[in-house]
DNA sequence: AGCGAATTCAAACGTATGTTTGAATTATCA
DNA sequence: TGATAATTCAAACATACGTTTGAATTCGCT
């Protein structure tokens, strides 16, 4: 495989395991097998590096996320979560994508990496609106798209932490109560939970 | 005032604004106006003021929630909810406390400082189970139990975000549709959908 | 095969980090 | 006041970081 490549896969998990600052581009190339000049080579800074790792997994789940809604013309909000669900959940990997995906953006927000939302706006911004016009819906008033918008950042952080941190809620409940949550079982509690955060009283 | 406080107040703002291993010591006691080796004097190592800053920042969470629902025999959902609600929100500093809180909490999650959680559970462990108690009700199933523990886990994502993130929140939706969130809109928006994450469906 | 471009490599650069030292200063209290 | 302990301080320690360099190697193509 290409060191490009390479240094891409590690990073990836390792920004996502271990966080963005706390991971060393010594750390990354020496996993990968390649040259810590490598990084600057091929990406230019660490930060550009963070920007490709961002890229990709954005990437990913919007083509995802886009599939699953397979051209449909009209989508509601209950076709967008499901799609969405899916574009995280069933992943040929199972959850390792949607898990790093997650951790990447909680990392990303939590660490102050503001260059990465500006990336998503800019890179991404026809995905982005497509996106966010599918969840919201049509014709709400100002104070509604107000409501919508805090109701959204309340969904948007009970994803990232549930999804993120899924290996060690799944060994809490297994150990803790014998039990543990399917791929499938974690999308049908989380879509209608979903349409509660958006749509509750 | 103390050194030790006064490198306590400035290690919660910056390690909440900045993130725990994006802040040095030396930015730390530059601000407080203190020599470096005051940290390691005082608190033995950067980790142990970690602790201590997560400390007071838990203490004071349990003080507020307890004396919210000021001695209440027995506690609905709904009232710890409020309780809760209030230790964060309705604080002297207005929201600058929680604010700080949870982004705490979210980095502490996010940069896996496993000893964090282990200090939680330890430390204030009666404080933990009781406030647990509270939101879980009684007599809950095995089952039960286990979905319980998945909705608390949204919940707890999603107010970690949204509050964490309040600030800027505030911003767009002021720049973005002129209306902005008063602290008790935002108590009276809060627990209607903490409640229904918690029971939806 | 042989040339030019692309890539890899060991080594070093400058800077920043948490921590430690031992002397200087300040506070405590008989 | 004077001795003892607590605290502060400038300086240095060892280590780690992202980045750069220039030579060595590999690759792509005629």
């Amino acid at each position: 495989m290409k060191t490009k490549d390479k240094i891409l896969d590690v990073a990836e998990v390792m920004f996502s395991e271990h966080g963005i600052t706390e991971t060393s581009l010594r750390a990354i190339t020496q996993k990968a097998g390649v040259n810590i000049a490598a990084v600057n080579y091929h990406f230019g800074s660490k930060k550009n590096l963070i920007q490709a790792v961002f890229h990709r997994l954005l990437a990913r789940f919007f083509d995802a996320y886009f599939e699953a809604l397979s051209g449909a013309t009209s989508v509601s909000r209950e076709q967008a979560l499901h799609a969405a669900a899916r574009a995280i959940i069933n992943q040929p990997d199972g959850l390792d994508y949607g898990r790093r995906f997650m951790k990447f953006l909680q990392a990303a927000y939590a660490q102050q990496q503001a260059h990465l939302r500006r990336y998503l706006q800019t890179e991404f911004h026809d995905e982005y609106v497509l996106f966010l016009g599918h969840l919201a819906g049509h014709g709400l008033s100002k104070s509604q798209q107000f409501e919508f918008f805090w109701r959204l950042q309340f969904l948007l952080g009970a994803v990232m932490f549930s999804i993120s941190e899924y290996r060690t809620l799944d060994a809490i409940t297994d150990s803790e109560y014998g039990l543990r949550l399917a791929q499938d079982s974690l999308e049908s509690l989380f879509v209608p939970t979903a349409l509660a955060i958006l749509e509750s009283k």
